[in-house]
DNA sequence: CTAGATGCAAATAATTTGCAGTTTA
DNA sequence: TAAACTGCAAATTATTTGCATCTAG
């Protein structure tokens, strides 16, 4: 995503107002590179304002995710959505241990589907998730 | 998945018992390729089985992933989980518009993470989605 | 006969919505 | 000052749970 700077002009740009929630949830996401759900967002954002609510929360995120400024990361598990400020094209590793996710950078050569199994498909993009047991929890496990 | 006849003695080698419900279960998972979410299948249940709880359909389906005969399907929108009785490697196109999810061949040579790029994560299996438009929903946006 | 399943209803959890009051541009 | 946003509370949706009753093996 843009610099919480660069997303502020942005977000004026299309009408979109900027107010001290909306800049907290910006910087949050700016520092964080652990995926985090609507609800890890809500928790770091009401040790400054107590009163946030969610509907706050959820209701900029989807402004994010319609600027294409954040995506939606895939999961498996019914578990809530988490957000990805790293919208350049990469990939996933998710612990089944302890749903940690991390990123990893774009396969070489990149992946392409060939076009005889895409059956008329536009595609647009591909999301890798690779299922496993990270380093930590494989130690725990001994 | 193993045929119904197959799962019906898997179940009972586990000790769990195979009811008419859970039939019922099994052989519209052997005949549907369009990875059901528990409600597809508790609607479709309803119509011979008035009296069936959703819990009944829960409660086999996450047997039925338990014993890996199907798969949890990766989701974006924080949607209800959609289910494959297909459990060979193989990977998903998905439409962004109508939400259909179709099957496509496991990619040739099988997609493998270089190890450099793995950071110690003991890798299980990868689930790739493509994302676009299916051919149906591009002629309508004519 | 008895462990395991079922249906029901209530409980969770994640997210969305309606709305009156507040704030940004 | 008007359109957009906020917090709140209630509504939705997906899923889980507790429990008394039933049934497969």
């Amino acid at each position: 995503m843009h610099s919480p700077e660069e997303l502020v002009m942005i977000f004026r740009e299309k009408g979109l107002r900027v107010t001290p929630q909306r800049r907290k949830i910006m910087s949050l996401l700016a520092e964080s590179d652990m995926h985090p759900s609507a609800d890890d967002i809500y928790e770091q954002v009401i040790t400054d304002m107590p009163d946030v609510s969610r509907a706050t929360i959820y209701n900029t995120l989807s402004e994010l995710v319609n600027l294409g400024e954040i995506h939606e990361v895939e999961n498996i598990n019914g578990a809530s959505t988490r957000y990805d400020p790293l919208t350049e094209l990469h990939h996933h590793l998710y612990c089944e241990r302890c749903h940690k996710l991390e990123d990893i950078k774009q396969l070489n050569p990149p992946l392409e589907i060939p076009t005889e199994l895409s059956s008329g498909f536009d595609v647009k993009r591909s999301q890798i998730t690779f299922y496993g047991v990270c380093s930590e929890c494989q130690a725990l496990e001994r």
